[in-house]
DNA sequence: CGCCAATCCTTGAATATTCAATATTCTCAA
DNA sequence: TTGAGAATATTGAATATTCAAGGATTGGCG
């Protein structure tokens, strides 16, 4: 939405959007923020969280804390360093979170008895009971994604982006 | 409960790249979280993310002002709410990210004479000087990640995001 | 052994974000 | 014309995250 044409004056190179290319060319330095990978899945992250953090708003529950208990959800202990990179939350934010999820007594912590640096994560009865009623709902979104998006669309889309996150390391 | 240390050191969490499997399932509420797609999609763009602001803190800016200056690039004024939806911001948070970038002089305000209530951003001559050098830095990020990951896995990557965001609204 | 560096988790202070409430202006219908 | 309600942006308090530092434990090496 333009409101005052005089501010445009000192622009000099104009660039018309050529929508007749078949494909996406990598962005030139004076490209609209939308051609950008980052931006673009900046911009599709964050509606996709928004649907699944309404979702699971019915429990009361954050997204990060869903994605604990899914992956404590296998019963073994899993030690902070290693929740917080499979929970994609850096140390001190898990910690704080995990102190909240202990008092609501959801998970609770041991000392690992083979190195006591550590401390090893375990999921409660009353959070394997969360984890599947948010399971339940995070499930019925991804059916909705696929409803609109298309099947096809979806598994290419994952795909992609599995193999774009083994590329990046 | 015992804990067997043992188990857990052993495997890898994070990253169980069956690369061989040909397409991606929907997934079960018992899937692991890394068969989500709401997972992947946090997952890739906080990696592709951090790499970016990695290049951009040479100029010592977050992501966030990076974009703003680029959407104020085209030289028109835009309000508050439209760019706080094209930045990917709530209004209170854009509204603090406003101030300090006016009192470092890459942006000011002016209030929008067709209707009062809205206050229109425009880009100084500092801000275009600085959003030069971090597109330079945004599109050699960019360029990267074609290297190692491909150009046709990354155009049809945006293909996808971009249609992916378009049937969730 | 004994020490020093590295690893792991947590803490506290600084910083940033979000929620709810406010102020201002506009719209529109009575 | 005017008043009620919607739209826009900002503010302040509550909340959350991050950064830097700390305490505890381990591993390795002289």
């Amino acid at each position: 939405m333009h409101i005052d044409a005089a501010q445009i004056a000192s622009h000099s190179l104009i660039w018309t959007n050529t929508k007749s290319d078949a494909v996406a060319k990598p962005p030139k330095e004076n490209s609209p923020i939308t051609e950008h990978l980052a931006y673009l899945l900046a911009q599709a992250n964050r509606e996709i969280n928004r649907q699944l953090e309404l979702r699971l708003s019915k429990e009361g529950v954050p997204v990060e804390q869903w994605r604990i208990l899914k992956v404590l959800s296998d019963g073994n202990g899993h030690s902070m360093g290693e929740l917080a990179d499979a929970v994609l939350l850096n140390h001190p934010t898990l910690t704080k979170m995990i102190d909240r999820m202990v008092s609501d007594t959801l998970v609770y912590r041991v000392q690992d008895p083979k190195d006591r640096r550590k401390v090893l994560m375990f999921i409660s009865d009353r959070g394997k009971a969360l984890c599947r009623r948010l399971n339940s709902l995070a499930v019925s979104q991804e059916e909705h994604i696929v409803e609109s998006y298309g099947d096809k669309s979806t598994n290419e889309l994952k795909r992609l982006l599995e193999s774009l996150i083994g590329s990046a390391n």
